[in-house]
RNA sequence: GCACGGAUGACAGAGCGGCUAUGUGCGGGACUGCAGAUCCUGAUACCCGAGUUCAAAUCUCGGUCCGUGCUCCA
């Protein structure tokens, strides 16, 4: 079964093909490290995890560099503002941004290169972009000339050369640029900003040519998969084409472009102006952030997504759906597992039956991957393998029969749950008790209460019962009754 | 204006020619003294109009409505 991907350049879903067989060379666009990073940043770096993920699961040697946007703009102007040296706000940023990932449990990229280590790079492309005329020298910088290779215009974006708007927007250009569809590759220096020096005297690069530069280093004038959020179409991507395509001559540099798509919050988008915005840690606060993960998994990653309490609630009900059977999986296991029997759909034998769904599930979840990265569809078929895994835990299935699938359950859960979609925490995160220092507080209390319930029940005293479990809930705290006494959580 | 993408049950969200999506919520039921969890089960769909087809959420054409980009942005 071939992978089959959205490809925007081509503007379809396309079978993918990679450069160099069996291994996967892919460059995502990074953050630009002025702030703590937003939802939409994690849905970009989660929808590329499972992409990640998917591709080494499918047996992939995968090369996965991201990069940082160092210096720009609004980090000068934060800078400015605060007082705070530019590097500092960079290196605070960058380590807040693992903080994040990590809390989201997305995998590591390969490399993390930082713009500024590449400036020499950039001055060299640029300076080939001067020789091949196809990038000019003016008054404030170096600017590339849309007008030398006007076939690449509108590559991803299919706009038309003549109908993109005159003026960028209204604004009125003061710079050196010919055309005001031409970028700037190199931005002469301004009072105060940080600068590097140059043949065109001290300034620092433009936005788009750092991508051209890291990707080519890391990857090679030709790579398989470019990714980033929607909103990096235009200009940003356009620019890299023109950029990449003329220094290298290489057509394409990028094999295969993908982009993810926004976040809106309550049916807005999500903007900093209209103040409807939640970084990744405000939210991780308030919620577990594997059901934040889960939230923003369950939707196909080119789906704009509505971000809203309901979303977040439906997704922690899913969310907790999966850990609670795990759990019952992983409390059912056994040391020596019974060999199981081979699943068969059709069979009447429950045992038998379930395996043979849970195969055909997983076979789903395959093809749904493998369909342009299907997540949301993965998802169903998980849930659907939790439903069995929950029946046959709840059946009447000899005692030995059951561990030996539960054995299994945990095994097929940590594979796909776990493994491929990444929503799964670890063993002992989940069989482990939480540690709040108030559990401790109220402990011997709480205990004393539970105690007497217990004894209210054996005497069928259930008003009592029910009048204890009142206060408890009082207390904050939830008893929920099994076969082994009463357990309570906070 | 130009470009790109959408419209699926109460909600979220897959499917994209014939076959139960899935989950939440709601209605029954099993298990429970109650509660919780788990399981079984029911109801509620495919924006409108025309066409193609034995068969259309699914393809074609025409509407309507809604997003997004054209300026820094994941």
């Amino acid at each position: 079964m071939a992978l089959r991907l959205h490809d925007t350049r081509r503007r379809e879903k396309v079978v993918f093909s990679t450069i160099e067989p069996g291994k996967v060379k892919m460059y995502v666009c990074g953050v630009t490290v002025y702030d703590f990073c937003h939802l939409g940043h994690a849905r970009c770096y989660i929808a590329f995890d499972l992409i990640h993920r998917w591709l080494e699961y499918s047996g992939y040697d995968v090369l996965y560099i991201q990069n940082f946007t160092d210096i720009d703009d609004k980090i000068i102007k934060r800078s400015n503002e605060s007082g705070i040296d530019w590097k500092k706000i960079v290196d605070d940023n960058i380590e807040a941004y693992y903080e994040d990932m990590d809390l989201l449990n997305i995998l590591r990229a390969d490399e993390y290169p930082r713009c500024t280590e590449y400036v020499e790079e950039m001055i060299s492309i640029t300076e080939s972009l001067i020789d091949k005329e196809h990038a000019y020298v003016a008054k404030d910088g170096v600017y590339f000339s849309i007008a030398s290779a006007p076939e690449k215009y509108g590559m991803l974006t299919g706009q038309n050369i003549d109908g993109v708007l005159g003026g960028a927007g209204g604004r009125v250009s003061e710079s050196g640029k010919r055309d005001h569809k031409d970028f700037a590759l190199w931005k002469s220096a301004k009072p105060g900003e940080p600068t590097w020096p140059s043949p065109w005297g001290d300034g620092r690069p433009g936005w788009h040519i750092e991508c051209t530069a890291m990707s080519m280093d890391h990857l090679g004038e030709q790579f398989d998969i470019h990714g980033g959020g929607q909103d990096l179409l235009f200009p940003h991507h356009e620019a890299e084409i023109f950029q990449g395509e003329c220094h290298t001559g290489c057509k394409p540099v990028v094999n295969h472009w993908l982009h993810n798509g926004f976040v809106n919050m309550d049916g807005e988008k999500m903007s900093k102006s209209l103040g409807n915005f939640w970084t990744i840690r405000d939210i991780c606060e308030k919620i577990d952030p594997l059901v934040l993960r889960f939230a923003l998994i369950n939707a196909h990653y080119r789906s704009p997504i509505d971000m809203n309490e309901q979303l977040l609630h439906d997704a922690g009900r899913n969310h907790s759906r999966i850990l609670t059977v795990y759990k019952q999986a992983l409390e059912n296991q056994c040391e020596n597992p019974l060999p199981l029997p081979k699943g068969d759909v059709a069979s009447g034998v429950p045992l038998i039956k379930s395996l043979g769904l849970m195969e055909k599930m997983a076979e789903a979840l395959a093809k749904a991957m493998d369909d342009d990265f299907n997540s949301r569809e993965a998802v169903a078929k998980v849930l659907g393998g939790v439903r069995e895994i929950g029946k046959l835990l709840d059946s009447d299935l000899e005692v030995k029969d059951k561990s030996s699938f539960a054995n299994f359950a945990v095994e097929w859960m940590e594979e796909y749950a776990g493994l491929v979609l990444g929503i799964l925490p670890s063993r002992d995160e989940i069989m482990t008790e939480k540690v709040d220092p108030k559990r401790d507080e109220i402990r011997s209390e709480v205990e004393d209460l539970l105690k007497q319930r217990t004894e209210a029940r054996a005497n069928k005293d259930w008003p009592a019962a029910d009048a204890i479990r009142d206060k408890l809930v009082a207390l904050g705290v939830t008893v929920v009754d099994t076969a082994d006494g009463p357990v309570w959580e906070l």
